[in-house]
DNA sequence: CACTTTCGTTGGATCGGTTCAAATTTTGAC
DNA sequence: GTCAAAATTTGAACCGATCCAACGAAAGTG
């Protein structure tokens, strides 16, 4: 079969139709750009003589360096591509940032990378007016990222609470997941376990109050604060609550519950920082015929729609998920130079996961 | 509080740098380009030039017109870009392309826009070295202008059995779809009732096989084509079967099966051209106490992960997703000229929606 | 010391367009 | 038929880099 997709060079540029029809480039160019203003003549000439030399359209990389916009704006994660597609959180997030992007005629470009050097040479070379840097890991060095890039860029979900110069936009984890902790201190559990978000990017496994201090991520970080604030309010010694580092994925939060569950005292609460360990965290416990909420409730945090209708439906904190991804295009799009931090609140949605302890 | 963001423009070249460090800009651009060339004390110089402009690097923009090459792949829909993060085929396909583009370090920009115009435009000022193009909605229009492009691109799921210029992947939805209906023959079924993915971009309701024969896209029609040949063949009249066409969500698949199960006749299986389809006709026949498959069994098409765990789990044709979204970014990025239409086989899975004919 | 290498640097050409002030042509009015 | 106004067209400048042939200086050789 005939070569479908031509492999040979396109040489054939503005100037190469504009001297086929005899005038000037910048007519030729006008053509395109401003056919309104040129002699239909002359108009229809440029035109076939483009069609006759197979010309496609002026190259927007040439239109781009003149312009300065690229109108689009990039999105970078330090997790692979597919995390934009998988993740529930992720997807959520990336909906409501595509619908505004569609609003506005914006394009999306997905910037990521396997390793850590090819990041860098991807966010250095993005072709964007802006970056949305998703923050859930390996944040910091992601922002360092796009701040060298001295373009206008927001980090979702609050990174770091000392670093002030990087706009952001993210809610409230502390309070989040001490709503989180008092609903179920409310309804009388005394013994938790905490199924936590990366510290590092150092794989999954038990961990300590002290190791979490000193988390690199602060969203991991303030959400265990905001637990044990509320827990030690009621006299729970926060010392001995078991903290199961996991990586957000299945393999790691069953292992978590392995562990946590393996102990003499097992808790009658779990508090999972994200709705997906959460999600994962009930599979293990169906799996394992303990009732939800019989025996033990299970609050997640982050508000993802597959939350609402899984078995059973989780109790959780919710994040205006939708809300941040339209504000975040919004700060690059209308970048005045006037946005910087924004916390939005977080809500306590109760659902079916969650109920008295027993006993 | 301070403006985070600067929006003033940023003037500062390499040319500028290269003048404050009193190099040529040559040398400046190696500094940049390719260090190991320059001798240390220049390349101090002037990185410390760069450091106190605040200069951000060499911008991608100025670059790429040398390069010529983006190193990115443009994945187009005539959807709303949030297509891609919702809707369960557009995801797992996604999710495929994007390891692949992973693997070989290239970006990836989703194209799209909410009315035609816009599409137009931005298929045509796309940074992108090709384009993958999802053809499930107005797919020969889209066709039409990444053609006009003139650079590499491929259609996803197979338009036009008569357009043979157009470098494509896709299943054999013809015996797809026989597959699907002669399981259900086999298991004794005679009224059927079909859930059509959309003729045109005319919205949803009843239609007939003449209709669905003119349709525009052709993977709607040869679905089509394969279950009325099969039914045929087991001397069903299938002038008979009704068919409805949705625009693939809850409200026009529900509002089918409203009309379907309004006739006297009811079927006692369906045949759904999508999963998605399917899912919702699920959810419908649960929410009207109509056991599957006792009273009626569903069929899907496509293979989507949530089939495998709905209530209850869907039967289906699955497509290789994965498999497509890799050899199309294949096809871009190794564009050698050769790569011309490609069909993948499909495979029928039974699960428990389906069941022998009631009776 | 003259002569060839080697290393580092320079500056012009180029990528493919857009833009705009100036030049040219056309049109309209008298 | 003349002249000003309006409509088109031109061509140079520019966008921000990379590339490369040529060149100058330092190092090595006989």
């Amino acid at each position: 079969m005939a070569p479908l997709i031509s492999a040979k060079t396109r040489p054939v540029r503005l100037a190469d139709i504009a001297k086929a029809a005899g005038v000037s480039h910048g007519t030729a160019s006008n053509v395109f750009a401003r056919p309104e203003i040129v002699r239909e003549e002359v108009r229809e000439r440029v035109k076939a003589a483009a069609e006759a030399m197979g010309y496609g359209g002026p190259d927007p990389k040439g239109r781009l360096l003149r312009a300065g916009k690229v109108n689009a704006i990039g999105v970078a994660t330090a997790e692979p591509l597919s995390y934009f597609f998988e993740d529930p959180f992720a997807r959520v997030m990336m909906a409501s940032i595509s619908q505004a992007c569609d609003a506005t005629g914006a394009g999306i470009s997905l910037v990521s990378a396997a390793n850590n050097e090819q990041l860098a040479w991807n966010i250095q070379s993005a072709l964007v007016d802006g970056f949305i840097v998703f923050c859930v890991d390996g944040g910091s060095k992601l922002v360092e990222l796009a701040r060298e890039r001295k373009l206008p860029f927001v980090a979702l979900d609050l990174d770091s609470d000392d670093d002030d110069a990087v706009a952001a936009i993210g809610v409230d984890n502390i309070a989040g997941a001490g709503l989180a902790a008092r609903h179920l201190t409310e309804l009388g559990h005394r013994r938790f376990a905490v199924l936590a978000l990366p510290v590092a990017d150092s794989g999954f496994g038990p961990t300590t109050r002290e190791q979490m201090e000193k988390a690199l991520y602060s969203g991991t970080r303030d959400r265990l604060r905001g637990y044990f604030a509320e827990l030690s309010r009621v006299d729970i010694d926060v010392e001995r609550v078991p903290i199961y580092e996991t990586v957000n994925d299945e393999e790691s939060v069953w292992a978590g519950l392995d562990h946590i569950f393996a102990g003499a005292e097992t808790p009658t609460a779990i508090l999972a920082m994200s709705d997906r360990m959460a999600l994962h965290a009930l599979d293990w416990l169906r799996k394992h015929d303990i009732s939800v909420p019989g025996d033990v409730s299970v609050v997640g945090f982050d508000g993802v729609p597959e939350g609402a209708v899984s078995k059973p439906p989780l109790t959780t904190i919710v994040q205006p998920i939708a809300e941040m991804g339209r504000l975040a295009v919004k700060a690059i799009l209308e970048n005045d130079g006037s946005f910087s931090r924004q916390s939005l609140p977080v809500e306590l949605v109760v659902r079916a996961s969650s109920g008295p302890s027993p006993a």
